[in-house]
DNA sequence: GTCAACGATTCCAGATTATGCAATGAGTTT
DNA sequence: AAACTCATTGCATAATCTGGAATCGTTGAC
């Protein structure tokens, strides 16, 4: 296929551009999958006219993708001459892309990037058997001494990674945790910070959590020192993992701030998109 | 390119066989979309040799079309000269799929109620390329996770989500499956739970299913687990979508337990009412 | 009921790419 | 250092892909 000469028109305003073609692949690939993407990138089923518009290809030469594409099974077509729209098989291929995405290797991978452009420590951590889990560190320029390490567990509702768990957890997973947390704070006449008394108080907690997109606790938790977390998102909205900035100067944790922006925006970069 | 002499075969054991060439489509699409496909179906990254064996092809001509997957973010490669696993772009085209897919997000949403009602475990599942496939589950208390994940294929005849949608499926969409599980049986001496032999008992099954409303199974297929699905039905009444509850306690599957009211009462709610 | 318009689908001659084997590059093991 | 394995690329040849035109099917106006 020579190189397509027609400007390229987007039906729903989508703005990525057409890929060039690939060094090294096969060309009619190339067109067949511009087309693919094309459609997912569409609201719903499309007419082999307004889709072939929407790629610049004749209607001819789509309509020869489609049919693989039909065969396959990534697309389907509403009755004969009807609109077509993705099908089972792409259902199929995105769930065994997502299922095999690995969440926290893809966050660790970057994760440097994030304490650098800070200047904070970091904490990545998962959903183990006791709780919230400590799988990385990344200590930062500012020198931070404190007992916390790999494999350590952290307090469900008084720490910033807790809180977002509890927040972007089903219940049932978190309920336990939870009541045990409540029990030892009222034997010991402890408040947990905001949670506030009882469970409705750890509910309103997670409430505004969810609602802010972020937890933090200042310096009351370890004295001195100020932290944020945002949570690493799957397909079900739920937290894979947590990513936690560490810090002593509580201006770092305000709404707003430099800090706050880079975390929540580093974390929606590793989350699955556009869950329904 | 010619017919593939090559025998089909299988890395991971799934069955599902090469589809025949598109008529009225392009036949590198058609082999391409193999590569693709196969990909899906192997457990996790897979080195270039490898993936060219399972689809029957020269590792050259392999090597092509995966660089027309990786430009177009469907497929990525770990490092250069690494392994290859389904990328970012197949994520994208997935959740494209299923977030059209009406029934699962009015299910999806509202999901969590059922499960929380019955404190048992819940799936939702959808008829894709290769079976029953789960899109959504949600773990219930204390659940232990089995081999199910995203993605994961159920079997028609064993399983109650099997058993749901054979028997609200139109019999051209499940037949190759029913004879390859009943193949199977054959070959290892099994007979499928109530299935009994062959194609006739497959279909009272069926039969008895549609009249109950619902499928269960007992502590035979999963040891430990039993588990009730009804179907969600479109204009049609064929199953669109298919929810399960999955737990421990045999009492849970009774006709008339409060699971099995609760459970067939929530996909009748979401079914499209007065169907054929 | 007829006819025009529109969109999907198929045909076909010519243009162009895809292909498989061999060669090459890179990394690992002995 | 040599051998081995796997990924990647070159190249002559085989084979397909292509775009416009023709055809088919459906729908709506009259």
């Amino acid at each position: 296929m020579t190189a397509d000469p027609t400007p390229h028109v987007e039906v729903s305003g989508n703005v990525t551009g057409r890929p060039r073609e690939t060094a090294g692949g096969i060309q009619s690939l190339d067109a067949a999958l511009w087309v693919l993407t094309t459609m997912a990138r569409l609201d719903g089923a499309v007419g082999l006219s307004d889709l072939a518009r929407a790629c610049g290809m004749p209607a001819s030469k789509t309509h020869r993708y489609l049919a693989s594409f039909i065969n396959a099974g990534l697309v389907r077509q509403n009755g004969r001459s009807g609109t077509y729209d993705l099908g089972p098989g792409a259902i199929e291929i995105g769930l065994a892309a997502i299922n095999r995405h690995d969440f926290v290797n893809s966050v660790a991978d970057r994760f440097s990037e994030l304490t650098e452009e800070t200047g904070l420590t970091g904490l990545l951590c998962v959903w183990g058997n006791s709780g919230p889990t400590v799988v990385r560190w990344i200590r930062a320029a500012n020198f931070i001494v404190t007992s916390l390490g790999l494999g350590s567990t952290l307090p469900l509702l008084s720490s910033a990674t807790g809180r977002v768990f509890f927040a972007w957890l089903p219940e049932t997973i978190t309920e336990k945790l939870m009541h045990e947390e409540l029990k030892r704070a009222r034997a010991s006449g402890r408040v947990i910070g905001e949670a506030g008394s009882g469970v409705k108080g750890a509910r309103a907690l997670a409430a505004r959590v969810r609602e802010a997109g972020y937890a933090t606790v200042d310096g009351r938790f370890i004295p001195g020192l100020v932290a944020a977390s945002a949570p690493i998102l799957d397909w079900q909205d739920e937290a894979q993992a947590v990513v936690t900035l560490i810090g002593t100067n509580p201006k770092d944790i305000e709404p707003g701030s430099p800090a706050i922006a880079a975390l929540t925006r580093f974390c929606a970069e590793h989350s699955v998109p556009d869950r329904g």
